[in-house]
Formats: C-alpha cells, sequence, structure tokens
DNA sequence: CTTACGGCCTGGGTGC
DNA sequence: TGCACCCAGGCCGTAA
C-alpha cells in the first residue's frame, strides 16, 4: 500500500523517464476510479510532460502548456492500495486490471493497472491545482518541529487519528505511523493535546527517520507493491511493529500487540508506548466488572 | 468547529 | 470445490 516512501520512490523513477516525453494517445478501460475520463482522452493526446511531483499520496504529472510554456494543467494520480504505473512495450500483453493505456512518443506505453480500483486519477486544469491539493496538511518531510508539534500538540483527538489525517500531515499511513509511534515510544490512542513537548519532539524526529530510512529503501512491498521499474522495495523487513502481532519487540521483547484504533489496525509495544489512562468511558462501563 | 464512528467502494486471501 | 467473511485507504454522512 503506497503511501509516502513508495510514492516518493514511484515518483523518482517516473522523473527519470517521463520529462519531455510526449502523450500521443490514452485508452481507458474502467474508469470508474477517474474523475473526468472524457477530459482525459480528450486533453492529455499531444501534450508534452514537463515534470513530475509528489504532493502527499499523489503524484503530480504536470503537462506544458498549450504554447506559451507554462504549466497550465496536470495529471493527479493517487494509487490507492493497489495501484502501479509500468513501462511496456505497446504490443505486451495486458496484465490483468490494467485500466489506463498511455501511449509516448518514445514507443513505450505508460500502463497503470489498479486491482482493488481505490485509486484516482483525474486531470486539473489551470487554477484548478490550489484548491484540489492546497487542502492538505504538511509535507511530513518539509515541516519544521514548531510547524508539526502545533498541528499535532493542538488538537485533542488520538495522535494516530492525526498522523492518518491528510489535513494535518499529508503523506502517512498505516504503516509509517504505527511504525513512528514506535520509534516515539508514544501509544496511538494518546490525544494530541496530551503529548510532552519531548513526545512531540520525538514523534516529529522518529516520523522523518522512518521515511527517510523508508526511502531509501525504495519503500515497503507488503502486498504487491512495485516502483515504477517493477521493483520491490525492501522497508518491510527493517518494520518494527506492523504486522508483527504477537512477536517480541526489538527493544524489549515484549509481544506486539494489535487493536483498532480510529478505525485502523494498530501495532504498537504495550511496555515500549504505555497506554493513556482514562481509556474512552464506553469501553470501560462496557467492560463486565 | 471538532471528533468519532459506521458504511461504502473492490477483490484477494483465508478458513470452514 | 465453493463460499462467506475479513480487511485494506480514503472519504463521506451523521451524531454528539
Amino acid at each position: 500500500m503506497p503511501e509516502l516512501p513508495e510514492v516518493e520512490t514511484v515518483v523518482r523513477g517516473l522523473q527519470r523517464v517521463l520529462p519531455g516525453r510526449r502523450i500521443l494517445d490514452v485508452r481507458l478501460g474502467k474508469t470508474d476510479f477517474i474523475d473526468d475520463p472524457a477530459a482525459l482522452a480528450k486533453n492529455l493526446p499531444g501534450r508534452r510532460i514537463a515534470r513530475v511531483r509528489r504532493h502527499g499520496k499523489f503524484i503530480v504529472v504536470e503537462l506544458e502548456g498549450g504554447g506559451a510554456g507554462a504549466v497550465s494543467s496536470s495529471l493527479l494520480i493517487h494509487l490507492g492500495m493497489t495501484g502501479q504505473i509500468i513501462f511496456c512495450a505497446p504490443d505486451a500483453p495486458i496484465a490483468p486490471h490494467t485500466h489506463v493505456f498511455f501511449a509516448l512518443d518514445d514507443a513505450r506505453e505508460m500502463r497503470y493497472t489498479d486491482i482493488r480500483r481505490f485509486g484516482q486519477m483525474r486531470l486539473l486544469v489551470n487554477g484548478a491545482q490550489d484548491s484540489a491539493l492546497g487542502a492538505l496538511g504538511l509535507d511530513p518531510l518539509e515541516a519544521t518541529e514548531t510547524e508539526f508539534s502545533a498541528r499535532v500538540g493542538g488538537r485533542s483527538a488520538r495522535v494516530k487519528a492525526l498522523l492518518l489525517d491528510q489535513h494535518v500531515l499529508r503523506g502517512m499511513g498505516n504503516i509509517y505511523t504505527d511504525e513512528s509511534l514506535w520509534r516515539a515510544r508514544i501509544h496511538p490512542r494518546r490525544l494530541g493535546a496530551t503529548l510532552s513537548r519531548v513526545e512531540l519532539h520525538e514523534l516529529f524526529r522518529a516520523i522523518r527517520q522512518a521515511l527517510t530510512e523508508a526511502i531509501r529503501l525504495r519503500g515497503s512491498s507488503v502486498s504487491d507493491y512495485v516502483d515504477a521499474e517493477g521493483m520491490r522495495g525492501e522497508y518491510q523487513f527493517r518494520h518494527r511493529v506492523y504486522q508483527r502481532e504477537g512477536q517480541k519487540c526489538f527493544r524489549c521483547k515484549t509481544r506486539i500487540c494489535r487493536e483498532v484504533v480510529a478505525g485502523r489496525s494498530s501495532y504498537f509495544c504495550p511496555r515500549c508506548q504505555p497506554a493513556p489512562r482514562a481509556p474512552r468511558k464506553k469501553f470501560r462501563q462496557a467492560k463486565r466488572s
């Protein structure tokens, strides 16, 4: 499941091949995950790709303008859980769940496959950029510690929910949230506002370290994630808690626990990451005395 | 406004 | 062999 490090890895791969290429043709399969399929087919053919960048978990393919040279529109791609971008010859066999084909002027085809179709594709024209991407929060690798502490420490929601909230920080998903909280020794059910200055500092550092290390290892391939070159990542071998329920904590040997927090499976060490004092009243009372 | 939660989308994996 | 069920990430509606 592509989160910031995986998307960053894919984008770096795309940056090596896409800038300067012209899109000759677009063919569509299933389009229920595309905002306006007709707009893609109508506007993309003939356009040249200026550059590729990442915005949170979005891949932004910026297209050259109609002639003025200014970037006027962008193709936004979100990989969801199972989205993949692959390059191949136009006559190469079509992998199952391939839904978009971009014919390029280097005699290759860029294809988008997505088993679950939880991904998203959208063409942003002119000023639309800001409204669509502007609502997202800070990039965890660009934010300062002060900004981060204000965003997370000033909220009363669970820290797990805050880190997953793309309007707070853009790019974190379940894996890197859990890995960061373990590194910082913070329980996922802790509330943002109860975190001490030191804890916020540790969490900020932990997030940066986890993401940076994961990018260096080209992301985590937990299911079928591969980058734009078809390579698997290697950060899954460095996971300390994610999907390690019942296995020993790398720090203290305590068994890793799994609990649903903020609607997501959350993995943590019950000893390194002590639970907050007063758990939710509801659950307290629900427990038979 | 903020937060919590359930439901929805889809299909591969699991377990009976 | 089949099949019900769970789960994943993001988003949206609803309720407190």
